[in-house]
Formats: C-alpha cells, structure tokens, sequence
DNA sequence: AACGACGTCAACCGCCTATAC
DNA sequence: CGTATAGGCGGTTGACGTCGT
C-alpha cells in the first residue's frame, strides 16, 4: 500500500491528510458501503472524507461503480454479451461507458479489459492493425458468424430440443421484430457466410431499438436470467444459478477459445495472408 | 519445487467536459 | 465571459494468479 499527499503544503490541514492507494481493503469497502448506503453517491470528494475514508473521491466513486455497487455483474462474458461488445463496438468504437450502457451489469472498466486482453490480443497475433479496416471486417464477417454458429449449434443439443425451443431469446427464426427483421440475429439458419449486418451509422434511439430487439434485456432483473435464457440448453448440462467463475468460464472461454483457431483459418483462407 | 512467461483485472493517471460561481 | 472544481472517460500500469517447462 502507498500513500500521496493530497497537498505539497506543509501545514496540517484537513486537505493535507495523506491519501491511500492501491486495494482496497475489506474495512475500507464496507466504510463505503454504509455510507452510501445511509447518504446515497455523488459528491464523490465529499462523500470519501465524510466516510472517513483516506481516498480521493475519484477512487471511491471508481470502486464503488466497478465493484461494490450491487447490480455489478460478476463472472465471464456470456458468448452473447460477447457478441454485443462487437457489434456495439464496431458502431461506436472504444466509447466503452456507451457500450456498457447496453449490458446491465457490466462495467466500462470490463468491457474495456475484455477487448484489451481478448480481441486487441488477436489482432496482434495476426500482426494486424486491431483499428484497421481488415480486422474490423474480419469481426464483422467470421469472428460474428462464428460466435452465433457456436452460440446456436450448442444450444441444439438432441436430448433436450424436445422439451426446449432451439432457438435463444433474441435470436428468434420468425420475424417479431419488424425494424431489424434482415439482422444476422435472426437469421433462422447461420453460416459462415458472411451476414447482412445493420449499418454502423446508427443514432441512441436506433441502438436501443437493435439491442431491445435482439438482446432482449433492459434492467438487471432480466439480465441475471439472460445469462441462463441465452445459454440455452447448457442448463440441461449445468446449472447455471449454481455456476462459481470457473464453471462459468467454461462456457464462455471455451466456446470463445474454440473457434479462434477457426477464424485464424479462415482469415488466412479469405486474405491468403502468411500463417504465423 | 522453482522459475519465468503470460493473462487478467482492479486501480491509477491525465485529459476533457459540465457546472457553479 | 473566465476560472475553479468535480465528475466522467479512455488509456495504462502493476499486482497477482495460472500455466508450462
């Protein structure tokens, strides 16, 4: 643990208290708690002195919005909240507070972090430009794709389609959703091919409009069960609700992870690009 | 068992914008 | 209008855990 002085005066003043950094502890996060919890947040350089707490405003107002605040989304990314970042990505770009406004639960810090260590990390890996109008059209044409062929084909598995539609929520095969209806999100059978993608000049009203139709979630309520809804027939293979990190990771990682290899193959196959 | 490489993610930094005065 | 301050945002860092050798 380090500490800053908040002020280079000498005097012993109230704002010459030294400011702690670095993790937060257990004492600290429940002194935050209770004082939101009692006082409501906002005014962050405040709340942290009334609380007691030797910290900047701006690192309360970080920890509590990325980690204690109670609708915080804990675990790995759905394929489908995957499948989102991209999409909502590839229209507004690294404006990662806007895309987190799209899934509930999910902060910018993690949105963030999730591009940074997963998607940037193949763009170095095929030594592109993960700005670059290559990369951006290898996403939109076979990272997509392949993610919702993975999300669909594992959601149709014989020993349940009997008793359970085979199609998630969002990805309905009729078209209930009239302003989107050619959307690759309901196309009623995915292939490799490449999709017909709803334009990337798109305003607020126009995103909601695509995320409400083909993310079906919109408080945090319904995004606790769109993780279980979304994953389809997985449930007949775990469940979901007891689910720790690792188990979670399975599903996600795994099925993210698998079909890397298959992009990689394709980039290659479609750019004829050197493999690595 | 020990070590290094790598991945993840919480936290910090600096800049920008909104608001109050 | 100009200035000060707080809050918000995106970029970056570093501690820690995991994995492979």
């Amino acid at each position: 643990m380090s500490f800053l002085s908040k002020s280079s005066s000498s005097s012993s003043s109230d704002d010459d208290i030294e400011l702690r950094r670095g993790p937060w502890t257990i004492e600290e996060d429940k002194l935050l708690v209770h004082y939101i919890t009692d006082h409501g947040e906002g005014r962050w350089n405040m709340l942290a002195k009334h609380a007691g707490l030797k910290r900047t405003g701006k690192s309360c107002r970080l920890r509590w919005l990325n980690y204690l605040k109670p609708d915080v989304k804990r675990g790995n990314l759905t394929p489908q909240e995957q499948l989102l970042i991209l999409e909502l990505h590839s229209k507004l770009g690294n404006r990662w507070s806007k895309i987190a406004q799209y899934l509930p639960g999910r902060t910018d810090n993690e949105i963030k972090n999730y591009w940074r260590t997963r998607v940037q990390k193949q763009a170095r890996n095929l030594k592109i430009d993960s700005n670059s109008a290559a990369f951006q059209e290898m996403i939109r044409s076979l990272w997509i794709p392949r993610l919702l062929q993975k999300i669909q084909s594992s959601s149709v598995t014989p020993s349940i389609q009997s008793s359970q539609s085979s199609t998630p929520p969002g990805f309905s095969t009729s078209s209930n959703s009239s302003s989107h209806s050619s959307s690759i999100y309901n196309s009623p059978k995915i292939t490799s091919e490449c999709p017909k993608i709803p334009p990337r000049e798109m305003d607020d009203s126009d995103l909601n409009s695509f995320v409400k139709a083909h993310f079906p979630f919109d408080n945090s309520y319904e995004m606790d069960n769109f993780g279980q809804l979304a994953t389809g027939n997985f449930n007949d293979m775990m469940d979901y609700d007891q689910m720790s990190g690792d188990q979670n990771k399975l599903t996600g990682d795994v099925i993210a992870d698998s079909f890397w290899s298959n992009v990689d193959e394709f980039f290659y196959q479609k750019t004829g690009y050197e493999q690595l």
